[in-house]
DNA sequence: TCGCCCGCATGACACCTGTCATGCCGATCG
DNA sequence: CGATCGGCATGACAGGTGTCATGCGGGCGA
């Protein structure tokens, strides 16, 4: 019996794939928590084999916990399940010594797959989430580029970005200026739009 | 027994979804599409009592799908099951006629019972989202703006925009420029980023 | 019927943005 | 070591952006 811990923070989705893992008969569902920075105590106080972690959640996101237990040498192996096969979590995930990574419109029995491989100390990763990285390359951005652009994506003014991170506002243009002629746009928005999607920011 | 049609493009999670509703005696999955324009089809085909919907899916997203089956006069109900319960979706849900509307992070068992309420005749909203669709009011953009804030989010330049609608450029700012003044914004990333938590493009 | 309001559309003006030339510092390499 | 490259930071300039005054036409209440 491999035993599981589940991360997502929709309340409702994680039931239902709680549901599906229990219809498998050597896989137990063994702890369910919401947010990224439950998942530590409840790998501790539940020791599961395997922990299944989203991207997106509130307290912590899921790479950064993969981290976190891979840091931390904890016994549990981690499988990421996420709604965006972004090339940039991919090779995040791949560093933080993640084994399976599996995109949330994969066919559905791929998760049970992904967690067997993993849980025998295999890999699984989703053919074409792989092929995306590679053909999408490292990522470009400086920590500052990324910085910058995360700031301008909520809609922050650029003299509040120049204010808050001490710089001129020429600065925090001239940096935008370098993210977009390195991500190849024409302006922030589509900037913003592309880092996104590409996982980078 | 309830019959249910599924439509999610997330294939992991709608299969997720079904061994979920399969857990409920009364409730059985006949159909399960990935995509909005697959719909109709279906519900034709096997003759659901409730179609469970999500807004975000390729072809056409759920609100426009429910707002066909409910012009076309379809006998099943529908119950949109989604991630952003933003006030201008469920605004435009309740004008569509669907009788359910849930949140991917509601309590687990939320949807069985939404299903059976409006199988029922009845309806059935999350009330934290109710309450924060009357806070938000009515969308107060007009068409033309939407459609410019839509275009702007996708990053396509001033000038693309007016070529593409036929207007000048000073035009298209003026449009920009009254959407961030009703949105209480002030630059456009802002605007596009108020304009879709709202549920308003 | 007459104002009145709202949506649509434009051009002009002040200001913000994107780009460029420039310089500094630390790391890497022949 | 000196050369070179990449990241960080700045100011100046041209052009794009946000705002305003203005006008047209359709719907709606007085």
């Amino acid at each position: 019996m491999i035993r599981i811990l589940l991360a997502d923070d929709e309340h409702l989705i994680r039931g239902a794939v709680a549901a599906l893992l229990g219809l498998e008969p050597d896989l137990e569902v063994v702890a369910e928590v919401g947010r990224g920075d439950e998942v530590a105590a409840a790998v501790a106080e539940h020791d599961p084999d395997v922990a299944v972690l989203d991207i997106e959640m509130p307290g912590a996101d899921g790479l950064t916990v993969a981290e976190r237990l891979d840091a931390s040498g904890a016994r549990c192996s981690v499988c990421i399940l996420t709604s965006f096969g972004r090339p940039g979590y991919l090779r995040r995930a791949m560093a933080a010594g993640v084994r399976g990574f599996v995109a949330k419109d994969a066919p559905t029995q791929e998760l049970a797959a992904a967690i067997r491989k993993v849980h025998g100390g295999g890999r699984y990763l989703d053919a074409e989430l792989a092929a995306g990285a590679m053909a999408a390359g490292d990522n470009p951005l400086s920590e500052r580029e990324r910085e910058i652009l995360r700031l301008t994506g909520t809609g922050t003014e650029t003299a509040r970005i120049a204010a808050r991170l001490h710089l001129s506002e020429g600065t925090v243009r001239n940096y935008l200026s370098t993210a977009m002629t390195k991500l190849g746009e024409s302006n922030r928005v589509a900037a913003v739009r592309c880092a996104k999607e590409m996982g980078w920011i």
